[in-house]
RNA sequence: GUGGAUGUAGCUCAAUGGUAGAGCCCUGGAUUGUGGUUCCAGUUGUUGCGGGUUCGAUCCCCGUCAUCCACCCCA
């Protein structure tokens, strides 16, 4: 049997309510922020994800699916959203021209990780980014939008924690600040810190290891180091965080994995994620567009994990889709009819299913269940003969016939709750 | 890349050193054109793959592959 490559996953039918779910409510809060979607391709040139998201990061130094076109050009599937769409904006000579802009973006992310709880090789994210303002209330309002969504989802409970890693400038001395107090401290860090010191020092922060974590507790906090311009954004993020009723905490060792973040980072996490506990996440990237080769244009978004979320979902009900009507037929010239009557019906824009190879009504009828059909017409011998279609409603299990040619009206009145069996 | 666990019917799982069962699902039936409940009957497996021990392995051992979980990292 052939088989699909580990970390992806094919999602069925069944799978898909749940699915438009959540990315119907995700993409219904983004337009109420006027937030437009735009799709983004799923490879790039490699050097875009290398240069947006730094060369020394976990995800472009390991984790990038990267293979070479036939003349010889690195391509590599997209990990993440944010590079493709600086990239697709700033390549875009009307978009980058807007003094601002708001889009949103939904599809497959590929990581080369190995796959467990809550992380696959191929994922889905959505995500939004906005262009054009350093002004904290972009900051603010796109960590609303995500908790909007989070909340018209009832993903509670979650916890919103935010931070600012301040601007390039006021990083540096804070860096420092970290590599001194770690290196003076190195006993009691552990393999991975140890490198971490040197390569990344702001990621000595998120070690979970017991000894690290105690000794962060004693860590420099970048709150003290960031400079008076980045202090009045972060106080005033916050400031319309809480004017817009989003509670959050604030988490001075909050970092991230990727290089283009300045300011403002922020995080949606939850214990019921297994060994993942971030389900969105994203943070400001002034510099970004620049790096680009575009004019210099601050900009902040974000990106959510939606299997994670799909999983924090568990089993909540999403609203369940049935078909409307199952046409049960005697075959012979009661399938021509059944066809025909099923052509009408669909004209309507009304769902309607039928076996052409269909043994008994017995067997139909059980079909029509399965379906969770609403309506079942019947047209057999006894309607063939009197010009009729039988209509039966499978909620209640009465049934009445209809003259043919007025039967299609007739159901899709009844679909609409306007009329009733004769 | 590292560590742990698990691989038996389509699904969820039993079982035993002597070539495997249950429930669900599916199909058909319960007086000939009517579902969801009930009852009856039926179909399905090279017990992940390869090797070893043994008279004999699904069960024990080794390898391999796959899946899951955790670390790393991240949405």
């Amino acid at each position: 049997m052939l088989k699909k490559p580990p970390g992806i996953e094919d999602i069925f039918p069944d799978a898909m309510e749940k699915w438009d779910h959540v990315t119907g409510t995700a993409r219904d809060v983004f337009r109420t922020y006027n937030y437009k979607e735009l799709i983004i391709p799923v490879m790039e040139y490699t050097e875009v994800f290398a240069r947006g998201l730094g060369d020394e990061t976990d995800i472009v130094s390991k984790e990038m699916f990267t293979f070479e076109d036939r003349g010889g050009r690195s391509l590599t599937l997209r990990p993440e959203g944010t590079a493709s769409v600086v990239r697709a904006y700033v390549e875009n000579g009307e978009y980058n021209r807007l003094a601002s802009c708001k889009l949103f973006y939904c599809g497959p992310m590929f990581r080369a990780e190995r796959p467990q709880k809550g992380r696959l090789r191929q994922f889905n994210q959505f995500g939004a980014e906005f262009f054009g303002s350093e002004n904290p209330y972009h900051d603010a309002e796109v960590i609303g939008m995500m908790d909007a969504i989070s909340r018209r989802l009832a993903l509670a409970p979650y916890a919103v924690l935010v931070n600012s890693i301040g601007c390039p400038d006021c990083r540096v001395p804070y860096t420092e600040a970290l590599k001194s107090f770690y290196t003076s401290h190195s006993a009691r860090l552990c393999e991975d810190c140890a490198r971490r010191l040197e390569k990344n020092p702001l990621r000595l922060l998120d070690c979970k290891n017991e000894s690290c974590r105690a000794l962060r507790a004693e860590a420099p906090v970048i709150t003290a180091f960031i400079c008076g311009a980045c202090r009045d954004h972060h106080d005033r993020v916050k400031g319309h965080l809480s004017q817009a009723g989003v509670s959050f905490t604030e988490d001075p060792f909050l970092v991230r994995g990727l290089d283009y973040y300045t300011r403002t980072t922020f995080e949606f996490v939850t214990e019921r994620l297994g060994g993942q506990n971030a389900f969105a996440a994203g943070g400001r990237y002034d510099g970004l567009v620049e790096q680009f080769g575009g004019k210099k244009t601050p900009a902040v978004g974000f990106a959510a994990g939606i299997e994670r979320i799909l999983l924090m979902l568990g089993d909540q009900r999403a609203p369940e889709r049935r078909l409307d009507v199952y046409i049960v037929h005697s075959g012979g010239d009661a399938l021509a009819l059944a066809a025909r009557t099923a052509a009408a019906l669909r004209e309507r824009g009304i769902a309607a299913d039928l076996d052409p190879d269909a043994g008994g009504f017995k067997s139909q009828f059980k079909k029509a269940d399965r379906e969770r059909a609403r309506l079942c017409v019947i047209v057999g011998e006894d309607e063939l003969r009197e010009g009729t279609r039988s209509i039966k409603d499978m909620g209640s299990g009465e049934q009445a016939s209809v003259p043919a040619d007025a039967a299609a009206d007739r159901i899709g009145a009844m679909l609409k709750g306007s009329a009733s069996l004769p």
